[in-house]
RNA sequence: CGCGGAGUAGAGCAGUUGGUAGCUCGUCGGGCUCAUAACCCGGAGGUCGCAGGUUCAAGUCCUGUCUCCGCAACCA
């Protein structure tokens, strides 16, 4: 009987270096994997990136380099994140892998040759930056229901994914798999909002875009977002369809599938299906988190402040932005960063509760018994047996909630244990027991005790806080973290000389810290205004003087708006149709914020009408309308009602 | 009727199958001095958004209602 444990995060998408929030549900998938391989499961930990699509190709046509040089370089910033931050996965993969393509293709061209994927037309409404197809009745307000975006009607040739057909199943696989979606209330969801209304068959090739997987047979096709990347699952242990690797046929299906809950559907609807299609078993488990969001306006985007992985860690160090993640993420909220609750977090667990015990633990042996562990002559006063009972009842409690995945309770029941430690030292006294010589033997079991319940708690603190624990570990010299021992109090350490003592965890002064934050914001504010009063001054005060030759190469026209429309890929962009007299011709301009497309249809405006044209967001632009920047926000500057379309300003 | 989430002590959160309302931080008071101004004990502080309903009993179930929040990037 094998005791193997598969678990997946959600692969990544290149299309951006990864915030916190991305990271997170490494250093979630992290700790689960970490605490099964504690428990003598056979961990086998995939993680990835997920790099094929529209938009990575825009980033890349954007930054004038291929769409491999592009996802190459995210592909790595990606993981040298998760290394940053300990993620102890057994393998990354990346759907540009060459055995990932590959198997795509073969399951893309078996599912056709069986009649699951079909040749048809899709009439309806797409939405790009979301590389999703909805229905009418999914619209809103005619908009994307993700976004609010607008939508494009879209007819072309794809290929489909016969859905219907395998809903049945999939119910039936909910019901006989209570804990298949975790928690439940994301199940309901699934249900009511996507089961019981009908399947819509899948699209799973667009024409429209190139960076993709390209279909076997029909080649002018790529393989369209979700049966790409949730394939990665069993094609990066070695699936295939006529000879699946030894690895894939002990590892499939996966034990957990972790996963946010912004991709529950994919997950837990149509990744099913293609498995049913494919006739392989289903996961055993999706684990759907919430997502973590930025506190509070401090850090806002307009303020260029997004928080990043590795420079938290640079910043607090590691284990401290772990810990917070873990101990602060459950799965029925969102949950928030801030950098004053990571200061406190830190400081009152990490600092106070664990350093602090370690700290003081450790000078009083060095202190009372010269650095050498003392031996426990197994007497236990009424204050070693309550220690020991809450110790072992900690346990119990910290495992049982690392069994159902919560983590943060987990972390929580767990951080409670060791306070126990801290109460057995005030009760105990031991600097008084060591005023009397007689009571040496007393004060060595003090102190042996307190070695044991923090090498006991440590070994569970090995998922959390990897690095710590090994430091720990050291520190004692204590043997190594398994599982076993942590049920136990076998007095290891006895006799054993204590290594360094390191402040584990240096407290963090919040006042200081916000202090030092302010002022740096204060002299990065200054920097900006100085550079914006020098580009101020470039544009108001002394403005390059220039001939009225050079004037003259800016051919300005008037031009009357026909159409205007908001770009349907962008909340700023307007698409103007501009009548220039002898042409109409097609203007995007960044008003949409200050702009109701109506409000400007029939208005005349000044038009630079020989620049060079340009794409904005994918959409041709043919020209310039003036504008006026202003405190108000943008003003276009409308010609006379009297100017014909077409004449040359001056 | 856009979707989704939330309204429980000053702040951040737990509250599983309905049965005395808890935790962390902060605060106040006390203790201790081995330790990282830490550690330990105790106190104060909540009509669980509002209004109805079901029940012997509701934060916990039902209905209605109010409020708050998120919904992602080339500004020609």
């Amino acid at each position: 009987m094998s005791n193997k444990f598969y678990i997946t995060t959600a692969i990544a998408y290149t299309s951006k270096k990864p915030h916190i929030g991305n990271t997170y549900e490494a250093v979630l998938t992290d700790a689960i994997a970490r605490y099964k391989r504690l428990r003598g499961f056979d961990v086998y930990f995939l993680t990835g990136t997920d790099e094929h699509g529209q938009k990575i190709q825009q980033e890349a046509e954007a930054a004038g380099i291929t769409p491999q040089a592009y996802v190459d370089n995210v592909a790595g910033q990606i993981r040298s994140i998760w290394d940053l931050f300990n993620i102890s996965y057994d393998k990354f993969i990346r759907t540009t892998d060459e055995e990932h393509v590959k198997c795509v293709q073969k399951i893309f061209t078996k599912l056709y040759e069986q009649g699951d994927i079909y040749k048809g037309s899709y009439e309806g409404n797409y939405c790009t930056p979301c590389e999703s197809f909805w229905t009418d009745t999914q619209l809103v307000d005619g908009k994307c229901p993700d976004c609010g975006r607008e939508c494009k009607k879209a007819s072309e040739e794809a290929y489909f994914l016969k859905m219907s057909k395998y809903a049945d199943r999939l119910i039936e696989y909910y019901n006989s798999n209570e804990d298949f979606i975790t928690p439940v209330s994301r199940k309901n969801e699934m249900i009511n909002n996507f089961i019981k209304p009908g399947l819509q068959d899948l699209c799973v090739s667009r024409t429209s875009f190139t960076w993709g997987i390209p279909v076997e047979f029909d080649p002018k096709h790529v393989t369209y977002v979700w049966l790409d990347a949730l394939s990665n699952y069993i094609t990066a242990i070695g699936y295939d369809i006529n000879n699946p690797s030894e690895l894939y046929n002990k590892l499939w299906p996966a034990d957990v599938q972790v996963i946010g809950k912004d991709i529950v559907r994919f997950h837990t609807i149509y990744w099913p299906i293609i498995l049913m299609a494919l006739g392989l078993p289903l996961p055993k488990q999706v684990l759907c988190h919430p997502w973590l969001l930025f506190g509070e306006d401090k850090m806002s985007k307009s303020k260029g402040n997004v928080i990043y992985g590795d420079d938290l860690v640079a910043e607090f160090g590691l284990d401290p932005v772990r810990h917070y993640l873990l101990a602060e993420m459950g799965y029925f909220n969102d949950g928030s960063i801030t950098y004053e609750n990571l200061i406190k977090r830190t400081n009152s667990d990490l600092a106070n509760t664990l350093g602090n015990l370690v700290s003081r633990t450790g000078a009083m042996i060095k202190q009372y018994f010269g650095g050498i562990i003392p031996k426990n002559d197994g007497n236990d006063d009424e204050f070693a047996v309550t220690l020991k009972t809450a110790v072992n009842e900690g346990v119990k409690d910290t495992v049982s909630k690392f069994d159902k995945y919560f983590i943060a309770d987990a972390d929580n029941a767990l951080f409670n244990t060791i306070k126990a430690c801290n109460k057995y030292i005030d009760e105990t006294t031991p600097w008084a027991l060591a005023k009397d010589p007689e009571k040496k033997q007393q004060l060595a079991n003090v102190l042996s005790n307190l070695v044991e319940s923090i090498r006991i708690c440590n070994v569970l603190l090995e998922p959390l806080v990897p690095d710590t624990a090994k430091k720990i570990n050291d520190i004692f010299n204590a043997p190594a973290l398994d599982f076993d021992s942590a049920c136990k109090y076998g007095y290891y350490c006895e006799g054993i000389e204590l290594g360094e003592i390191p402040i584990l965890f240096a407290r963090i002064d919040e006042k200081k810290y916000f202090a030092e934050l302010e002022k740096k914001a204060i002299e990065t504010k200054k920097a900006q205004k100085e550079q914006q009063a020098k580009a101020d001054k470039k544009e108001d005060v002394a403005p390059q003087e220039i001939t009225i030759d050079d004037f003259a190469k800016v051919d300005l026209r008037v031009g009357l708006i026909k159409e205007c429309a908001k770009a349907e890929n962008s909340d700023k962009l307007l698409v103007l149709q501009v009548d220039m007299g002898s042409e109409t011709r097609q203007v995007v301009s960044g008003i949409a914020k200050y702009y109701e497309p109506d409000s400007l249809i029939g208005k005349k405006v000044i038009v630079v009408s020989n620049l060079k044209p340009a794409k904005l967001r994918g959409i041709d632009s043919f020209g310039m309308i003036l504008a006026a920047d202003t405190e108000a926000g943008v003003k276009v500057m409308f010609a006379d009602d009297s100017a014909k379309p077409g004449s040359k300003v001056r």
